[in-house]
DNA sequence: GATGAATGAGCGTTCATTCAT
DNA sequence: GATGAATGAACGCTCATTCAT
């Protein structure tokens, strides 16, 4: 009986929780993390106010949270990859790039909040250890991969990839409805996803 | 003597003007728009807050001013472009390329700045027409260049380009210390400005 | 369970509008709309500046709030004068004079305010127009009471006798510990409700 | 020399001073004391901000030789009257009730301010002294004309004139364009310039 | 006498956060 | 767990006043 009201409880806390998260993810990635107001949050989410701060210690704890969660796709992205090492670099790098396309095309709103944190030192300062170490790791995975399909440099090539990526999905989520995404995207794996010819 | 006054306060003017722009860029650039507030200007410019409503009707008049100062550039660069036309696309496009780093390296807070204001739809949107209208002009100048090349599809190829500089100049702005920008730049160089091969 | 809490809040709502509204009042009456500040509300009212912003959108909805409310007195009189109609026009003028008087000693801080608002024009043109209606009532009543009283002039007539109740009332709420209002609401009856001769 | 010198400064002086008075009036009257800046006043005199402070300590005292110098005129009214005081109490009253009338049309402003500043206690309470002498000065002429005119209750009948007076001009200042003035003024006249009658 | 750049206190307003219930 | 009344610091902005020239 305890246990199965705990597990009701768990239940609508989970349900609060990913109201919460949901309804603040779409508002701070269409207004801005600053321009968006914990009533604002709240109302979206069907909640008080006051609930908030029972499951985040603070707005910014808020925010921490989804970004947390957002950057689960990073880690399962290189898990991934890892089983596809085997398939030559070509395949992995392709994959990378088609599976990239599609979760920036999925979490739009996601993309665009953490792109447009990246210009607040203020606000992600406190968890940027956290993302300059996956940062990393993604360049170690260019750079292996360009170095495999004989690129002469290959960390410069993996920081000009990098930038490509995030260049592009940055065009994008601002302005997804004009983009050609497909295109681009072949264009991407055509130019890329190839051994390096002088 | 009249005349002598006011070219004593017009000299006024323009010390405290430029004392102001210069604090705001750093510190817009630094922590975003909205996050700066009229206080840590007046801080930084050594001046009182009161003094920056004598030159700026609200702070986002202020905005408006300093990013009006700053894409002066990018007229000018089409310009200097426009006389290098008939030395080919692959010289005009290596110009394109070569004065956009060395501007941005130069002004590195501004494209920060002008980059994050890309996110704060509501604060840009009063001047995004003059915006939206260069940057239009750059994606031409692109298709045009990528036609010439022999490029299968140019505007594709001209978005995809446009993406990657930006997102170089991203990269490079959020973390300048580290950014390998010369290797970046010459391998843009050297995979863009050529006929397309197969 | 759910009610007792709503209930609980209502209370706690209806008696801060009323501490904010009779705080804001006795203010606005004594030094005028634009001479009060929320600060001195809030501390006049006990309570926070920002708890105002909770139940008034701005200090404007505030002072229309506090209007409106007092206002309500208008409708009740002409309501009231309109059962009495059919006692004669000296009788019913008799009770106009007489029941606006009272309301007047008792709301005085009220009507102080409500004159001096109609020299703020920006300030009540929001609400002004409710006003003139009312206020155009009052004359048309008056025109009538005068035409059955047989005054030859009997618009002119109720442009003088609103005047003279509105100056009377000026001089009385700014002044009301020296005013002899009973002396000067007799010789109003006795100068006013009876049939014009010659 | 010096002393043509010093007659020309002292005319310009007073130019400077007349053109900052009747700017101020004008703007005083039309938007209110609060709500009129000395920027607003310099810029409408034709004057610089500082030169102000040359001729008033401050923004009040401006204020303050802007009413005494307006107030003026009743002293002029009670001179002519006393002028007039043996051709019997009826034509006394007439002609301060013209006299009275023609001011307030011809210096609407100068009585719509001096009427709104006597609900901001703040404001007037500094000089409301020479105010209050002059006020009673008013009331004890009432006093004396209704008692030769044989008024049961001369000082309350001199209050309701005077309140009668300052409500018909307060109606006509806030509203002049549609108020029947010359009708009002005729009424007065037919009404208290006479004996009284039972 | 005359200027206007410069100041700073104070304004109305917002909003993250706390807490009694 | 859930509510929303209440707080107070901080915001963008205004403006009377000062003062070097």
């Amino acid at each position: 009986m305890s246990e199965k009201r705990q597990a009701r409880f768990e239940m609508l806390r989970q349900t609060s929780k990913e109201r919460i998260e949901t309804a603040a993810l779409e508002l701070f990635a269409q207004n801005g993390f600053g321009h968006t107001s914990i009533s604002q949050i709240a109302k979206a989410a069907g909640i008080s106010k006051g609930l908030m701060y029972n499951y985040y210690e603070s707005k910014k704890e808020l925010l921490k949270a989804i970004v947390r969660k957002g950057t689960n796709f990073g880690d399962r992205l290189m898990e991934a990859g890892a089983e596809l090492a085997n398939k030559g670099p070509e395949q992995l790098l392709k994959f990378l790039i088609e599976a990239s396309f599609a979760e920036v095309e999925k979490n739009m709103a996601f993309w665009k909040l953490l792109t447009s944190l990246a210009f607040q030192e203020d606000v992600l300062k406190t968890m940027s250890d956290e993302l300059d170490v996956k940062k990393q790791e993604h360049l170690e995975t260019g750079k292996t991969i360009f170095s495999q399909l004989g690129y002469p440099d290959p960390e410069a090539q993996a920081m000009l990839f990098g930038g490509t990526m995030d260049g592009v999905f940055m065009h994008y989520v601002l302005a997804p409805n004009h983009y050609p995404i497909k295109e681009v995207k072949e264009l991407m794996v055509q130019q890329y996803c190839k051994k390096y010819e002088k």
